[in-house]
DNA sequence: GTGCGATATCTCGATGTCGAGTAATCTCCG
DNA sequence: CGGAGATTACTCGACATCGAGATATCGCAC
């Protein structure tokens, strides 16, 4: 909380004085209106949802740059993490991509009709079916992926390597519970 | 780096065993398939958007006890914020919600019908309105926002007061360009 | 083999959001 | 005062998602 007591003048530390953020109104807000309740937790989560809207449009600029929807990266890119020949089944896609079974088919017929994958038979099952990037698909998802990068890198240009370590390892302190159960 | 040579059997340590999570996963994946890239900043912004959307789901189910939608919490709590007499324009919601114009019109419409906030003419400007808050809005949102807390903080429960410090602050670097312009 | 619960995918109607365009009103300069 | 441009909220069609249900197939017990 020192950090509040801050001069408004320019100020030699760190990271320069601490700037009032939209969070901040919104806990100060709280604190005002309902004294009575602990809001502390709105410090980080409120920060995380807000974070990840922005995050998303900044996706979606730097996608369009490619002419892909950030919802079309997230498929293309499940299915190019997966390596050759970047084929999955739609439930091994589901559950990377958090959406639902409707959802996912949805996408597939869509991505389809675009060329940037194909439906295969599963062998030896014949309820299944693989998801398989087609060579465009896969230049698409490759270029969109080192261009995301830059972009993201540059958000987080104003931490140094420790504390970017040190802020991925507290995120994953927070989800693991969600992804390990 | 060095937890990742942690004993897999108990361990004394603070917070215990790392337990790979999915962003480890994809973060290993996108490594062997493209060497060539420098993929760290995913590590901490992968972490952001799957946090945000398990923080959705969990927001869902903790709201649906009050008969409350996420959105709806969204616009009554914005309006709660504003303290007495709870009165916001349609353009003030949109910038702390982060929707478009459209997605506003259309929630104030379904709060109103639902009488939980009411539209009343701006005075001194026939093109405005203004939204205000009813009793009975208030006290959903109270209610609420009360059980959002608890929720969250069982989120957080993992990390201590001065790790949760931390990481309210680091977010807060990385959030402040796009608060304050 | 036969039957039955589990599994994989798809279908489809309801819903919320986007985003470009519209109409009314305000502001301010000349 | 008058008119151009800015501002405010709303309209409306396109689109993506959800979620419950339908369909086909699999695997296993008997």
């Amino acid at each position: 909380m020192s950090s509040n007591l801050r001069s408004m003048t320019s100020d030699p530390d760190a990271r320069g004085p601490r700037r009032e953020d939209e969070v901040d109104r919104i806990v100060a807000a709280w604190r005002r209106e309902r004294p009575d309740l602990d809001v502390e937790p709105l410090t980080v989560l409120s920060r995380v949802s807000r974070l990840a809207r922005h995050l998303d449009l900044a996706r979606r600029g730097s996608f369009a740059r490619h002419d892909l929807e950030p919802w079309e990266f997230d498929v293309l890119s499940a299915l190019r993490r997966a390596g050759e020949p970047y084929r999955l089944s739609p439930g091994a896609l589901l559950t990377q991509t958090l959406v639902t079974s409707g959802t996912m088919t949805n996408r597939i017929d869509r991505l389809a009709e675009r060329g940037l994958v194909q439906r295969l038979p599963s062998p030896g099952d014949r309820r299944g079916v693989l998801v398989q990037l087609t060579e465009q698909g896969r230049a698409r998802v490759d270029a969109a992926m080192s261009e995301l990068l830059d972009v993201e890198r540059g958000l987080l240009a104003r931490l140094d390597t420790r504390d970017r370590e040190r802020l991925a390892e507290l995120l994953h302190d927070v989800v693991a519970p969600f992804d390990s159960p």
